[in-house]
RNA sequence: CGGGGUGUAGCGCAGCUUGGUUUAGCGCACCUGCUUUGGGAGCAGGGGGUCGGAGGUUCAAAUCCUCUCACCCCGACCA
């Protein structure tokens, strides 16, 4: 391709809007454009790089013996209030009407319709098991679309639903899935993790999302080297390795301290010299029966609510200044003399713990030399917090590691959920109508797309791993006004792409610092440079995008390095 | 949804507080010519916006007021 006849609008600068790196350099590459919040538009570079990510995915869901098909962006309405989604999925679906009123939605999954289909067509269990997919577009009225392509409002994903006529189909299928889905992130070459996930609104019982490593991440993924266990943090667990103070109870006496508006943990550990976790963080809530409770925890730690509305099976808010109808000393709660009124939920970061800080139920004191044995009594203890640095994993008690993903694939079994409800049965072997068991698997194109600039970039640009980059090599004529080197150029052009090497001849009559800026910015691979060197010596350079060597070469040479490399 | 912010040329921004001195300005990009051509060139000339939209105040509005739309950011961490 030459740069003339593409369509590549680069940008120097940084578009105003973009607030992680993915965002920006797929602007500022030319592979997007925005239309309206969380939508966009491909242009050639970007949707010529879409395309590779797609048929990656295609060739290892047909591997796996997957059927490729289309389903339509538009759905009745009708389909969707069978399973009672049209008003469980609420706001974020984008719904509309036909001229004569009738209820339609852009989906946002197909579900549905797959279903559906299966339920007219696939009658037998000698017609089973069968997976369908397509690679189509989908719609989410995200609350808030951003960071580009990676929550955006309207993107391409690869859905599939297999259906068994048993469990043991079901999970046959799902294995296989599992496995085409680690080929596929693997072929396009990026670090990913496994963990257990939440079905969520989708409904099922077992479940994996595949997350792409990425320090802008919007889950973080708790792991653990030594067995390989992984989970998001919200899904994680964890033991608690830390500060057990030996079982003897405190010799010091409780005292109240003058702690003159001092709030928040980071302040009282400011002002009485010591560390986070020598505090006991006290959080307020609510249920909806205004019954309160305190949970406890050590002051370096994050209270994880849904763990405690789980333990109590109660919705709980957080208190404020509007719901406080205790009138609490919110800043200065602790557990020692808490109201009675107040149940007290404690982690057990605070297990058997002495010498801690908490405060005294009394507008600007606090109390020390707590002994979380000897000085409140709990009405319940559990794990309510978050893992933190330093925890231990679950199943092996080895130190357990952070790291930050990006969901880019999800799969899970979702039983007969669906076909119970859309009346899509098949006869068994015994004569017998029964449901199929689903499950259902997508991976996101576009966040594909984004996962991966978001993962191989630098301070330059892009850094295309070779399965997915536009080109292989761009050709650098620093100088296209000088006939040598045209013409040097002109001939690597045509037989790198007699030879099937996707190859960009940036054929600009332009400096050559900008040919170099783009091409990094680009993130092609391979730099062929027709200049200097080639006047001089008949030299051409090869420089690589990624580990930034320059390689010389013979005319004749370039075609059989870049093939060999 | 709640809170905050921004809309001025394709992109990035200044001007707005204290209305008139701006036929609205700057950088990049774009067009023409010449010179350049190894990491975003130089000189000269040039095109493009009516200041998100609507209404209002005023002799006069990008600037003040009202409404509206769009976009962006944040949203338990007061324990």
């Amino acid at each position: 391709m030459r740069f003339t006849n593409n369509f590549i609008p680069t940008l120097k600068e940084e578009p105003s809007e973009s607030e992680i790196i993915s965002h920006s350099l797929s602007i500022r590459a030319g592979l997007i454009r925005k239309v309206a919040s969380g939508i966009y538009s491909f242009l050639p570079i970007g949707f010529k790089i879409l395309k590779k990510i797609e048929n990656i995915i295609r060739e290892e869901m047909d591997n796996a013996g997957a059927l490729e098909v289309l389903m339509p962006v538009i759905q009745p309405g009708e389909l969707w209030q069978k399973t009672n989604r049209w008003y469980e999925y609420g706001p974020e679906m984008f719904k509309i009407a036909d001229r004569n009123k009738r209820d339609f939605c852009l989906g946002p999954t197909h579900e549905e319709l797959f279903t559906t289909i299966a339920g007219f067509e696939l009658n037998s269990y000698k017609d089973l098991p069968i997976n369908l997919y397509q690679i189509q577009v989908k719609f989410r009225d995200e609350i808030r679309p951003r960071y580009g392509l990676l929550r955006a409002r309207e993107f391409i994903m690869k859905d599939a639903y297999s259906f068994g006529a048993s469990q043991k189909q079901l999970d046959d299928d799902y294995k296989s899935m599992f496995e085409a889905y680690c080929k596929i992130i693997e072929r396009i070459g990026l670090r990913y993790k496994i963990v257990e996930a939440d079905t969520g609104l989708i409904g099922g019982s077992s479940s994996h999302e595949f997350m792409v490593l990425a320090e802008n991440g919007e889950e973080t993924i708790v792991y653990c080297d030594a067995c390989g266990y992984a989970a998001n943090m919200d899904n994680a667990g964890f033991e608690i390795n830390a500060y057990k103070d030996d079982n003897t109870k405190s010799e010091k006496e409780l005292i109240e301290v003058h702690t003159p508006d001092i709030k928040t943990i980071e302040e009282l550990a400011d002002f009485l010299k010591v560390k986070n976790s020598s505090i006991i963080k006290t959080i307020l809530l609510k249920d909806d029966d205004n019954n309160f409770y305190a949970a406890v925890l050590s002051g370096e730690r994050f209270l994880d609510i849904s763990k405690i509305e789980k333990l109590l099976n109660k919705n709980l808010e957080f208190i404020n200044e509007q719901n406080n109808i205790l009138k609490l000393p919110v800043g200065f709660v602790g557990p020692v003399n808490m109201d009675k009124r107040v149940s007290i939920i404690a982690d057990y970061s605070v297990f058997e713990r002495k010498d801690m800080i908490a405060g005294a139920n009394r507008e600007n004191y606090h109390i020390i030399n707590v002994d979380s044995f000897r000085d409140f009594k709990a009405d319940n203890w559990g794990y309510f917090s978050f893992p933190i640095k330093g925890d231990l994993c679950p199943k092996c008690k080895n130190i357990l590691n952070f790291e930050k993903g990006i969901e880019v694939g999800h799969i899970f079994k979702l039983g007969t959920k669906y076909s119970e409800k859309l009346n899509a049965r098949f006869l068994d072997i015994n004569g017998n109508l029964k449901p199929f068991v689903m499950g259902c698997y997508g991976i996101g194109v576009t966040r594909l797309l984004a996962a991966t600039i978001e993962q191989c970039n630098d301070d330059k640009g892009i850094i295309w791993p070779e399965s997915i980059t536009p080109f292989k090599a761009v050709i650098i004529v620093t100088n296209m006004t000088d006939e040598k080197l045209k013409n040097a150029g002109e001939e690597i052009y045509n037989n790198l792409i007699s030879s099937k090497i996707e190859t960009l001849f940036d054929d600009r009559e332009i400096s050559a610092g900008i040919k170099f800026k783009d091409a990094d910015l680009l993130g092609i691979p391979f730099k062929v440079i027709v200049g200097r060197k080639y006047l001089q010596n008949d030299i051409i350079e090869i420089e690589n995008r990624s580990a930034s060597f320059k390689t010389d070469a013979r005319f004749t040479e370039v075609l059989t390095y870049l093939k060999e490399n």
